[in-house]
DNA sequence: TTTTTTGTACCGTTCGTTCGGTATACTGAT
DNA sequence: ATCAGTATACCGAACGAACGGTACAAAAAA
């Protein structure tokens, strides 16, 4: 079994529980996994499991979301394809955002802080530019990548805590239609 | 010292590092109090614990901001008011929402999500009541309430993740205006 | 054979919790 | 005023269980 195989199951984990919810027990228990083989894996531990899961997100940002950004299609077709994709990778709203879990705790971990900073402003970047090469003002723009974030995070809470996911799918139906506006 | 005096460091604490993030030797050193003092307290440990604080923040809630909202005041005003009260209540972003920390995590506790769905129907419901009192179509303000909770849950979040507390203070100060648009 | 992967047993620490008990203060009966 | 009785607040010490992590040799794969 490759290291790689068992990414998502850490992924699920700790975006279920949260980095200090989750216990080797439960990892090991997921994968199948003894704790001998995922020390082989990941030597440095249950820190280095959890910087896989939040690498195999940003690796997911880089490759799905910023790809279709850059893309050469009108923004609506960009943010459109974006928003699915956002809405397949939380399923709908079941999975919640690893990036929410693990900012949520000041567990001591700048690490985690830094890459989940940088993954927050390249996708506002990203979609900023989108919209200035459309025409829109530069700080309008911002204010708008902005919005787009905390629309998709705060939908995922809300979608959570009313165990109903309708909110978030609002929210992404209606998101590339408001990013657009006045463009 | 009474029970209640020890409310807002356990919610502190909770808020800060999550249900299972949290350890009553943490709770012991910052309330002061041995770890079998606070079982005097609260006999039901570290679950009672949390209650108290969720409580705690629940009669926030009624008491602060659905108060705000029944004021015999217009919409606007209202709804100024009640950004500024959760401009406090956060500390400016600061502390982040115990709801969403809680709400993350699937630690099996229905006890907080029946309580924390609650919560998030009724603010959004004041928020619908007020709108629809002011001539806008039900649907609509319903979803505008929604927006709110969307937009202050996801502020907090990508405040947190971006460690810049600009984005909750613009959305608070938009909020207001966003709510009253085409009334 | 050599290297990679795993099962088993174990380490020290910390977890949430409980036990037994002390100190103080307020009660009501004497 | 005195004194047993009761209630409240508190704490040191310890519990069993689970934590994250390690040592090492057997097993599997190359």
């Amino acid at each position: 079994m490759s290291k790689q195989t068992h990414v998502p199951t850490l992924l699920k984990l700790f975006r279920q529980f949260g980095y200090e919810g989750v216990t080797l027990s439960k990892i090991s228990q997921e994968t199948g996994l003894g704790k001998a083989s995922l020390y082989h894996h990941f030597p440095r531990g249950k820190a280095e499991m959890a910087e896989v899961a939040l690498t195999h997100v940003n690796n997911w940002l880089e490759t799905s979301i910023l790809e279709i950004l850059d893309r050469p299609e009108p923004p609506i077709a960009k943010f459109q394809s974006m928003c699915e994709e956002v809405s397949k990778f939380f399923n709908g709203g079941q999975n919640s955002c690893l990036w929410a879990v693990l900012v949520m705790q000041q567990s001591s971990d700048d690490l985690f802080h830094t890459e989940i900073r940088g993954a927050f402003l390249q996708w506002i970047e990203a979609i900023s530019k989108v919209l200035v090469t459309a025409g829109l003002d530069e700080k309008l723009a911002k204010e708008r990548g902005e919005d787009a974030m905390i629309g998709i995070q705060g939908a995922l809470i809300l979608s959570h805590g009313l165990r109903d996911f309708a909110p978030l799918q609002r929210i992404l139906e209606q998101l590339p239609q408001k990013l657009c506006r006045d463009i």
